[in-house]
RNA sequence: CGCGGGGUGGAGCAGUCUGGUCAGCUCGGAUGGCUCAUAACCAUCAGGUCGCAGGUUCAAAUCCUGCCCCCGCAACCA
């Protein structure tokens, strides 16, 4: 195995606002990457923004701006998110960047053999210049709201890019497992879908109907449309085709999805790879939605919650903590304030923060802070590790809170305070008090370096208060907050209420 | 008969492929213990016909058949 892999993420279109399913994607992906590097890997880890399409051009001019300046303003946001949720990324693509749109270029004239000119037939909106689905037209009962006009059955020139002629190669790869697609049921989700055979793409527009875009080479009427574009940033952030280094990360380890664009990427992407000569990507991760108490969250129902939000109020160990864990990692999860806060009050306060204060206050309280030698823990981690290599982050995470608790509980058993007070009496109480310490302090080093992917800050004030061989406190890990579920220990409130 | 996922104690889930050792885990609730700690921690308990009805088997949450209910998707929707 090389030491060089590749994870990516999708790239959201800055003609919104980054919410959960984006930070969802960066939190993933980056623990992955966290756990590969701290085992001697060397990840690249690309994030990016995809930038044109009509809907761009259309924000843009809505506030006097060129695209170009207005997506500048726009990609920020995103940016901004990923850091907030501590994505250790090491390339960032725009599809707006120079290098980006020659590379696109130049793949579409590779992609020639497969590309023909062909019809695309639509319902039309003279207003919106652009093109609606039968459903939308279906549900308006025909008439554009926005402009109180009927939509037109208009036909006009396409490029088409001949996926269709690699079904086979697509189907081989997903049975032989060439190319996985993790869970393993929307594998066969895909499988089934693709069942008549995948589907050519529209990969063009004409100019007058698709202004802000990369222009399709040798045809100055025609714009390229989103596919080729957006999904090519894949590589061409690793510097296909001409800047050297690309073929040490290219095939992908993993893409990092959402259920919802599985379909464009297992049949629109993989073809372009075969039509280019290039390997497919060896695992496509699925993930999928954060509901809200088991709605879909979205705007017109006003249940948005924001990433922020949770950061700015709990701290981004914490955000990371419920994403990772209680958010599983191939399937829907559910979140609401309460569970959130409940899993931060109980699992990592009273749990992990009061496990290492418990610990520090031991070593601190009977040795003057100086601990013993240090014993290595020998608790087997293998389904922690298996839990990792099968792209199940959450059960990764339970494996280390059950080494938390079997970590109370050997303190309990062993009742270092007891030990503490035979001292006077039994000269070989000394010893096994430092034994013991030692012992829980090196637990929780264990568990520190386990949770270095899911919780980098908290792994390192664990790091930082028992790894030189004398305590140095971090402060309260994880204190108390209840904003959304009720203080226990509050003042009584009149009795009924 | 479109496709996929799911229905397990108050809540959230594991277990179903490879039938018995499964009725398990976490949160919440109750009781007790302890005092090193963020009023934390530890132990015990709470008794759910494992969606319904048949069937196969010595034995089914786990296999087969039928039915009911919930949630996504249904193709150019980033």
């Amino acid at each position: 195995m090389g030491k060089n892999l590749y994870i990516t993420t999708a790239i959201p279109y800055v003609n919104g606002t980054p919410h959960i399913g984006n930070a969802l994607d960066y939190l993933i992906a980056d623990i992955w990457t966290r756990y590969q590097m701290q085992n001697g890997r060397q990840v690249r880890f690309q994030v990016g923004t995809d930038e044109h399409g009509n809907k761009i051009a259309a924000k843009a001019a809505e506030s006097g701006l060129d695209p170009k300046t207005y997506t500048d303003q726009m990609y920020v946001q995103f940016e901004q998110l990923m850091k907030k949720v501590g994505a250790s990324y090491t390339d960032f693509i725009r599809t707006t960047d120079g290098h980006h749109e020659g590379a696109v270029q130049y793949i579409w004239q590779q992609l020639q053999p497969y590309i023909y000119k062909g019809k695309y037939e639509g319902w039309y909106c003279q207003g919106h210049e652009a093109f609606f689905t039968d459903k939308e037209v279906e549900t308006t009962g025909g008439i554009c709201s926005d402009h109180q006009t009927p939509y037109e059955r208009v036909s006009e020139e396409n490029y088409y890019f001949k996926a269709s002629a690699f079904t086979d190669q697509v189907r081989e790869g997903l049975e032989n497992g060439k190319m996985k697609i993790v869970p393993d049921f929307r594998r066969k989700e895909f499988l089934e879908l693709i069942k008549d055979g995948i589907q050519d793409v529209s990969v063009s527009r004409p100019k007058k109907n698709l202004s802000w875009g990369v222009p399709v080479p040798g045809d100055p009427e025609q714009i390229m449309y989103v596919w080729i574009d957006a999904l090519a940033n894949y590589i061409t952030v690793l510097g296909y085709p001409d800047k050297p280094g690309w073929q040490d990360y290219w095939p992908a380890e993993v893409q990092v999805i959402g259920k919802d664009i599985l379909r464009f990427h297992a049949g629109i992407w993989p073809p372009m790879l075969l039509a280019l000569g290039l390997p497919l990507p060896k695992k496509l991760l699925v993930h999928g939605f954060v509901n809200v108490g088991g709605a879909k969250m979205s705007k017109s129902v006003g249940n948005v919650v924001d990433p922020n939000e949770i950061i700015d109020t709990y701290g981004l160990d914490a955000f990371r903590y419920f994403f990772s864990r209680h958010i599983p990692t191939l399937d829907d999860g559910d979140f609401t304030w309460e569970k959130f806060e409940t899993a931060y009050n109980t699992e990592l306060g009273n749990d992990l923060g009061n496990l290492v204060q418990r610990v520090g206050a031991m070593v601190t309280r009977y040795q003057a802070g100086v601990i013993g030698e240090a014993v290595q823990s020998e608790h087997d981690m293998r389904r922690y590790h298996d839990a990792i290599a099968n792209l199940e982050f959450n059960q990764a995470v339970d494996e280390v809170w059950a080494m938390v608790r079997s970590l109370n509980q050997y303190i309990e058993n062993v009742k270092p305070w007891e030990i503490a007070k035979k001292r006077e009496k039994d000269t070989e109480a000394e010893g096994h008090l430092t034994e013991v310490l030692a012992t829980a302090v090196g637990g929780l080093l264990q568990i520190a370096d386990l949770l270095v992917p899911f919780l980098p800050g908290t792994a390192k004030a664990i790091h930082d208060s028992f790894e030189t061989g004398v305590v140095v406190p971090q402060g309260v890990l994880f204190p108390k907050i209840y904003r959304h579920t009720p203080d226990p220990h509050a003042p009584k409130a009149a009795a009924g209420q």
